[in-house]
DNA sequence: ACAGAAGTGTAGCCACGGCTACACTTTGCA
DNA sequence: TGCAAAGTGTAGCCGTGGCTACACTTCTGT
């Protein structure tokens, strides 16, 4: 706990900072989830969308148009959903992210599918500087 | 990225868990920042919560309400905020485990600063069976 | 003692991410 | 081919967590 000269001011950057990737995470998810399954079936289908997210269609309709408001995803009713180019960066950074993650929790001794199970929300607040230490220590211990 | 069998159920539940986690987050961070607030100042003012999370008051209020609808703190009007004992149960997990997790950062590399930083978002998602982990690892490391 | 400053409550707005219900398209099979 | 099933869109509800604006209470200092 810090304390008088300036303390309020970090901590409160840092919820922030909390809250601001929390508000990435469900872009982050569906751009990765959409990626999967159009490597695994060609193409993204809202249905199979909100079946893998444990969500209804209505709900992965809405992510959709999110992400298409953001220029991540474009698609036509009645057709699947694809990817953009800065999409498809985003999704690949965040699998990426995800691996590094489950890796490191497995390598301090988390059991593999607990690793798993936590990276899923973890993974959308580490940081640039913390992935690299991630993969700093992955690399240094072999 | 797990095949055919049944894959779907498995990364469903991941995805509801972390939903889940996310929905204490926010009750996990005031019941910490309450019980901060009140060590340091003897009581915690509504003013001084919203200052510290980063947002205006009537929000601080609305997270306040949850909390007392909660049974984790009670208060009246135009006074402090106090938690109740299951609360500071609560703030005190939080606390720990918010260490824990710092610590774990920090030894595998992170820079203390990013550490503390990233923390505040990442705790919300580790589980007991990570935490164990992570304080083993702390442990055997000295 | 009382006026102004500081703190608190409340109303009402927005975006988001859930949901159900219902309408419409596409698909696939008898 | 044509109709039922599956898939998709859309409307509208809820709770949450942000916000501003405004009303009211408490505190403070002259």
């Amino acid at each position: 706990m810090p304390e008088d000269t300036a303390p309020a001011d970090l901590t409160t950057m840092r919820f922030s900072r909390a809250r601001e990737a929390q508000s990435m995470a469900v872009l982050e998810d569906y751009a990765e989830m959409i990626d999967d399954l159009a490597k695994q079936m060609g193409e993204a289908r809202i249905t199979d969308i909100a079946a893998r997210m444990g969500v209804t269609h209505p709900t992965a309709t809405k992510a959709v148009a999110r992400l298409k408001r953001e220029g991540l995803a474009v698609s036509r009713p009645y057709r699947g959903v694809f990817l953009t180019e800065l999409g498809a960066e985003m999704a690949a950074r965040v699998r990426m992210r995800h691996r590094v993650v489950v890796d490191l929790l497995i390598a301090v001794g988390v059991p593999p599918e607990t690793a798993e199970i936590d990276a899923e929300g973890l993974e959308h607040h580490v940081s640039e500087a913390t992935l690299k230490a991630f993969e700093a220590y992955l690399a240094k211990r072999g």
